[in-house]
DNA sequence: AATCTTGTTTAATGGA
DNA sequence: TCCATTAAACAAGATT
């Protein structure tokens, strides 16, 4: 199955039959990995995180044995019932546990329990530090290393803690729908690798060894499942990497902004950015402070920065720029009261806050170069290497090079792939981790060929995730929320540019809203949710909802809310541009001035200079994915994002739907205190070796003293044999971070139910 | 009024 | 089939 390396790479967990009974390790059937495999390398040497990873293999003890399943686990493993979901219990385990023991066993009680029982288990690993890094983090001054180390809660300061407040325990779903960027390597493999549980006795062996290098290869040996889930050690990888990169970039940001040319654009002059257009656009729009460029400035910032298109690519790019920013959602037209001016902005929940500097290190493109630039934001190497499938940075495909200059470039932009959203879980929460677990599978007991999978997968219709929550979804009390990654949902946010919004009405995202009017001018701009091309959650079962349509109504509701005007005023400067304007016909052979082609007499000029501007130049390399951030992370960017007026990024960051009922969580994410928290600063900087890190990793949303806190974890399912990463978002309300010490905190002091 | 500029759409193309 | 790119038709406000 390979995936299309434009679309996000959706992780999901495909049952897999057991093959083996053995526990030992590794290998799983080659055929499986087709999925998947081929893109991995093996790394052979295994993975850092195998390595890397202390202890897992300890615990060993427990393995089948029923009694565990109460709370027998051995060292440290905890179990309590999940506050509010049915059947479902939250067990804590030690970060050197053996998780695939540990899994093995509560699979086993989960089956064995009758309609009653537990058959979900959220697992989580109790504390451990875990480290994130940041992922792209680009810039020279980067920080990958930036790690927080941020204890499951939070970081207070570290003191004792009473714990009064009521937890308020999130779930982020990130599981399968985690992109590939997000995770950084690593997880990526975690993508088809879980393995269904049949039985309880038959574990899969998982790997423990991740490569993460290793693309590659299956081989036979290969395991394919390196970074199943099982291993716990994703939970560490997973982490931040992703979460963290947002609040790079801020920085970042400004110093783009300014400094106009220089720095990366200079390079080839005949060469084509390897950047499409939409990240073009949002490098452009990023590098400035207000985040949003009128459609000239636009040009200008992208001529200033890549030369190319200003002295060698033909007008008809400037087509394509608006083209982009009228086919994309993600860029949204906010009129000046007066309504003479436009500027484009990026929608927040979409804004990954992207800027050349994070991506260009060196100069120049070639694709030398480019893996040099490459390199420089590891985590997004990686990602491409997988896509690639194997080391073929350098390489170019096969495919044409020549012509390369334009249409070889894969799209480096980033995509929303995923969107934390948060469901509460409390209330009757239907299906609660459904998405992330591929679900449905029409039959339970059977294990689904990977073809099936496959089939399953490649008809998902999107639906809408969490039942539409009335307005009051979440009680006050209910702790738990979930928050799903959707990937792919379209519908939901839709239509609305603030999903949060919608639900409540958060009076700072009104306010955001309200100030600028979307479109006025110049002309029909459709208000209708569009497709998006962020968030999706697909989900097999649900009928299309005939398309945007459907949704759209639903959002629609909303939809005034950001039809007010904003005042605008800026300068959107400069008015002397010279720039070029199409002129419809120019003769000459120079080049076709009109920015829109035009076939008839524009520019006729064309014809034999056609090519002029056609020059091939060194085919890029598949650059894809260099872009990508994880989903994760943008609602942190969103609130490391000094965001200056945009009261609307948060938007919690990401959810895209806007009809979600639940936004209790975003919202909450809102009032929290965006604090300029820099990761960097809070984290404190550790080793950060991959292999331990671990799981916790939180956004940094809040800043010290967030009292919340990202924390992944892996949900078992006991029904499905499924096996879904998730993401925690803790929240403990009611504690003032000052007051306790969460670092030291342990979970059963916030959670009763544990101990 | 002719031209530009900015926007929106639709379609074709080609890579993956 | 999906998606980015390109071309192009059109529309409407802005300029000349
Ligand atoms: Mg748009």
């Amino acid at each position: 199955m390979k995936a299309s390396p434009r679309r996000p790479l959706i992780l999901k967990r495909r049952k897999r039959p057991l093959s083996f009974s053995g526990p030992t390790d590794v290998q799983q059937d080659p055929g499986r990995d087709e999925a998947d495999g081929g893109k991995s390398k093996r790394g052979s040497s295994g993975c850092d995180v195998a390595s890397g990873c202390p202890g897992i293999g300890g615990m060993g003890t427990s393995q089948h044995d029923p009694q565990l399943e109460s709370q027998k686990f051995p060292e440290g493993i905890r179990i309590a019932n999940h506050p509010s979901i049915p059947n479902t219990q939250v067990v804590v385990i030690p970060r050197n546990a053996d998780l695939q023991s540990i899994i093995k066993v509560l699979t086993a009680k989960g089956k064995e329990s009758g309609t009653n029982g537990p058959k979900k288990f959220i697992l989580l690993s109790s504390n451990g530090s875990s480290s994130s890094r940041y992922g792209p983090s680009v810039s020279s001054k980067d920080p990958r290393t930036s790690e927080t180390g941020i204890q499951p809660l939070s970081q207070g300061g570290g003191k004792s803690v009473t714990c009064q407040g009521e937890p308020d325990l999130r779930i982020a779903a990130v599981s399968d729908q985690v992109h590939p960027a997000d995770l950084g390597l690593r997880i990526i493999k975690k993508e088809e690798e879980l393995p269904s549980f049949e039985t309880a006795d038959t574990l899969v062996p998982l790997t423990l060894t991740n490569k993460e290098a290793g693309t590659g290869a299956t081989g036979p040996g290969g395991p394919p499942l390196d970074d199943s889930l099982t291993n716990i050690q994703w939970l560490g990888k997973m982490s931040t990497d992703s979460l963290g990169a947002c609040s790079v970039k801020e920085e970042v940001e400004k110093e783009n902004q300014e400094p106009p040319a220089e720095s990366s654009s200079v390079e080839s002059v005949h060469e084509r950015p390897p950047y499409s257009y939409m990240a073009m656009i949002q490098f452009a729009i990023n590098s400035t402070q207000s985040k949003r460029m009128t459609l000239k400035e636009i040009y200008t910032w992208i001529e200033d920065h890549f030369p190319y298109f200003k002295h060698v690519a033909k007008p008809g790019w400037k087509n394509s720029i608006r083209h982009n920013l009228s086919l994309h959602d993600m860029f949204i037209r906010q009129t000046s009261h007066n309504g003479k001016i436009s500027h484009w902005t990026i929608r927040a929940e979409a804004n990954r806050f992207l800027t050349l500097d994070q991506v260009v290190k060196s100069p120049g493109y070639s694709p030398s170069e480019q893996a040099h630039w490459i390199c420089a934001t590891p985590l997004l190497l990686c990602q491409q290497q997988k896509r690639t499938g194997s080391n073929d940075l350098l390489k170019n495909p096969g495919a044409g090079s020549t012509e390369v200059g334009f249409r070889k470039m894969k799209p480096l932009l980033p995509r929303t792939d995923s969107y934390l959203v948060p469901i509460p879980l409390s209330l009757n929460s239907p299906l609660i981790l459904q998405p992330s677990t591929h679900i449905t599978l029409p039959s339970l007991q059977v294990p689904l060929t990977s073809s099936t999978y496959t089939e399953l997968t490649r008809r998902r219709k999107r639906i809408r995730i969490a039942p539409k929550v009335p307005s009051e979804p979440v009680t006050s009390n209910q702790p738990v929320n979930l928050m799903m990654d959707y990937q792919a949902l379209p519908l939901i946010h839709r239509a609305a540019p603030l999903p949060t919004t919608a639900c409540d009405s958060s009076a700072a995202l009104r306010i955001e809203e309200a100030l600028c009017k979307e479109n006025t001018s110049r002309r029909k701009q459709r208000h209708v949710p569009q497709p998006m091309e962020e968030p999706v959650l697909l989900f097999p079962d649900f009928p299309d909802p005939g398309m945007d349509s459907g949704m759209a109504s639903d959002l629609s509701t909303f939809h005034e809310s950001r039809t007010l005007e904003q005042g605008s005023d800026f300068a959107s400067t400069s008015a002397d541009y010279n720039f070029k304007t199409p002129i419809k016909e120019k003769p000459f052979r120079d080049l076709p001035a009109s920015s829109t082609p035009s076939k008839g007499g524009s520019s006729p000029s064309l014809g034999g200079g056609g090519e002029g501007w056609k020059f091939s130049l060194t085919p890029l390399k598949k650059e894809d994915s260099l872009f990508e951030f994880s989903p994760v992370r943008t609602p942190c960017g969103s609130f490391l994002t000094p965001l200056r007026n945009n009261p609307g990024y948060l938007s919690l960051s990401s959810t895209p739907f806007k009809d979600f009922a639940i936004f209790e969580s975003p919202r909450e994410l809102l009032n929290s205190p965006v604090k300029e928290l820099d990761p960097h600063s809070l984290s404190p900087p550790l080793a950060d070796d991959q292999g331990e890190r671990c799981s916790r990793e939180l956004l940094a949303s809040s800043g010290p003293s967030a009292n919340r806190s990202l924390t992944e974890g892996l949900v078992l399912d006991t029904l499905n044999d499924s096996l879904s990463k998730i993401l925690l978002d803790l929240s403990f309300t009611g504690l003032e971070d000052e007051d306790y010490d969460l670092g030291n905190m342990s979970w059963s002091a916030l959670i009763p139910e544990l101990r």
